[in-house]
DNA sequence: GAAAAATAGTTTTATCTGTAACTAATGTCA
DNA sequence: TGACATTAGTTACAGATAAAACTATTTTTC
């Protein structure tokens, strides 16, 4: 006969267990992890997630323009506008009109932006320590390529749609 | 003389690199899955992803009220509170009010609801099986410890905010 | 047993986000 | 050169979300 024993049984056989299943501990740990991190700049500089990434980003590689700014990380176009358009207002980036495309403009950081980019740096680096301190070394290094690979993946993965 | 070549120095002198740095790649893989999953959840049965949890949290377990819900899914109670709604008005959850404490509901899948769930599982389960292909048996088992260790890691971990 | 605290769940409000529509500028090609 | 397509970036709109306030009920405490 078959079963009805409170059991989560796919038809074929399988089961699905939420805390097993990859895509929801992905979100659960990347929620977390984030949650903690945006109460700290929050707190702290009253600069939120996206804000963070647009200083991240300018502190890293140099002006460059907001659809650049996007692509290096990973955020829509209307999420790099607001969040330059907040950061210009408090003063941490200056735009700077591109002469021979006036359709963009070039992102610098101001040293008020500098500043408080060189004064985030050190405590995220010290987070992202204190959170991968739970791995052994040797952990540490399959879980490193591990994540690649799957960022990798998803980006290619699509279920069947239609 | 102090450095200004365009790289990203802290004080201290340890560098920042957003696409090393582990909060931002968590984030990033989990957006990637997440978005994938719920287009096709969305698109086949217009559901969106607090549903699919609740749904997926209901196959599991059976009846349980909105706050247990809530638990055993990582979500909040005004997430859980829409989601449900939501699953009501297409007849996939009922409520069955609790008696004995009239302030909670035990709410339980309706055969529409069990049908569904049941049609999606295999594709979650397809899903997130084709995701794990890219790693090896060893590298997965390690994975999935260190995924494990990370979110325990994550709930305490806290940066000295104030 | 009544007042106060706590709990389950909903609704209101403010904020954030993505999609789509828009503006302004540049590129294409005929 | 002049229509058409493309691109950078912003804005308007609609949907989702969390925090806070709220309702209804139960538990606690004195």
């Amino acid at each position: 006969m078959t079963e009805d024993d409170g059991h989560a049984h796919s038809p074929d056989g399988r089961t699905l267990t939420l805390e097993e299943f990859l895509p929801y501990r992905l979100t659960v740990l990347a929620e977390t992890v984030s949650h903690s991190l945006a109460r700290y700049y929050s707190h702290r500089y009253g600069i939120g997630i996206p804000e963070w990434r647009v200083l991240a980003t300018l502190g890293q590689f140099g002006p460059m323009t907001a659809k650049a700014v996007g692509e290096h990380s990973h955020m829509h176009k209307t999420k790099v506008s607001r969040a330059v358009a907040a950061l210009e207002a408090k003063h941490m980036v200056r735009r700077h009109a591109n002469p021979s495309d006036k359709r963009e403009a070039f992102l610098r950081l101001t040293g008020d932006g500098h500043a408080t980019y060189d004064a985030l740096v050190p405590s995220a680096l010290d987070f992202s320590e204190a959170l991968q301190s739970v791995l052994s070394h040797e952990e540490r290094k399959v879980f490193d390529t591990a994540l690649n690979r799957l960022i990798a993946c998803a980006e290619t993965l699509t279920l069947d749609d239609e």
